[in-house]
DNA sequence: ACGTAATGTTAAACATACTTGACACTATGT
DNA sequence: ACATAGTGTCAAGTATGTTTAACATTACGT
């Protein structure tokens, strides 16, 4: 397992708020494969800016509500 | 040339606004080559999630002013 | 007990971001 | 005329994100 990203994010919590969305409802909305939304929830990797940005606009936030550096670790350059 | 992002961004003018910031500086500051600033500056590709992150920080500012849809082509679902 | 929906997970292939090292051009200063 | 700083660009290689197709588990409804 590749190394898990500096970047969390709170979309389970916002599927939830938004209906009970389903990972699968989710990818389609934002026209990526549910896997790929699955592993982006889990940390597994941080989404491309593009994707990012769709997620944001699905639940109607800005991507900072979306996601958020992990636990204030601001870089290791 | 592989087909330019979705995104667009103002990197250029922030830079300018920053005290006539540099590429180079830019690139220092957020862990990239002065290449890659170059060439997300000129839309070649949009940054990973991580990269855009730590632009905006840079500048003290949200992701959403720096990167924006381009011309509000919302999506090619 | 059976079927189905939602989620976790994995391997292989493919796409995109990023680095390194190089060379070009323009502007500015000496 | 020469040097240097800032930027554009390119090719090759590495790293990371995404898809596809498959199989597993848990929970729910019948």
């Amino acid at each position: 397992m590749p190394a898990p990203p500096p970047i969390s994010n709170t979309i389970r919590r916002l599927r939830f708020e938004h209906g009970e969305m389903t990972q699968q409802q989710l990818a389609d909305a934002i026209g990526m494969t549910r896997q790929t939304v699955a592993a982006i929830e889990q940390n597994k990797y941080s989404p491309s800016l593009e994707a990012a940005f769709r997620i944001a606009e699905v639940f109607g936030v800005e991507i900072g509500a979306v996601f958020q550096w992990k636990a204030d670790e601001k870089q290791g350059r």
